[in-house]
DNA sequence: CCGCATCCATTTTGATACTG
DNA sequence: CAGTATCAAAATGGATGCGG
């Protein structure tokens, strides 16, 4: 073979590989917030919406069903009165909650310098 | 006083929050692959454009940019015949760097497994 | 009242062409 | 080479509606 083609895409660099998808809900606008906000156990939707400031109903929605295609979230209903669904991370999904928790708690702890820099350059927001 | 206005937003689950503008640009579709990127050791724009499948230009400036700003990259410049621009990591993106691996590691590690439920739950891509 | 689907205005992203 | 300008496509969020 002349190996002139590359045959499978083999890490997140590559667009097409399946890595790169789960890249992509993970480390995307809402998922680590979503994921993070898990971590204290199971969560019914409206305290999710409540939790994350600024989400949209329709993007909390979007992205838990992704994360839970991806079995990394769990969707239970409870067929009560008021239907409740609650949403919890499944063994894998908490896995992936520590690497999100330590990227989380580093930003938060490293904001103020960031904020510093920021401001020595010229404010841009965004 | 009586509290009842927030003060200031202490966390990335606030929209309003400082940390929660980093968390975007860092935890973003592509600010994680750009910085991982970087831990090999400075990289030149077009470089780092072949290196991440499907960025496109405008994005990858625009990224880089926003994380020089943060402080996280920094952007040299130099003067020779055919400009030559290189980026880097500051120490504080490098150690930011160390999680956001760790994070691109797991993904890697974990993404059959979640192709396989993927599968299970009837395939849903995007 | 809760969870979510739908329609539409706004924003973000991407492909391509163009400039110093 | 290292971007910026331009325009089209897609993602997003808000309002709204609806079944349970």
């Amino acid at each position: 073979m002349t190996r002139s083609e590359a045959s499978a895409p083999r890490s997140a660099f590559d667009s097409d590989c399946p890595s790169r998808t789960v890249l992509n809900h993970v480390a995307s606008r809402w998922g680590t917030l979503i994921i993070t906000c898990l971590r204290g156990g199971p969560q019914r939707f409206y305290v999710l919406r409540d939790s994350i400031g600024g989400i949209s109903e329709k993007m909390l929605s979007q992205n838990l069903r992704l994360l839970a295609t991806d079995g990394l979230v769990e969707r239970r209903v409870e067929p009560s009165s008021p239907p409740q669904v609650t949403y919890a991370l499944t063994p894998l999904g908490e896995e992936l909650a520590e690497h999100l928790q330590s990227l989380v708690d580093w930003v938060t702890l490293r904001t103020d310098e960031i904020l510093a820099t920021r401001a020595r350059h010229g404010v841009g927001d965004s």
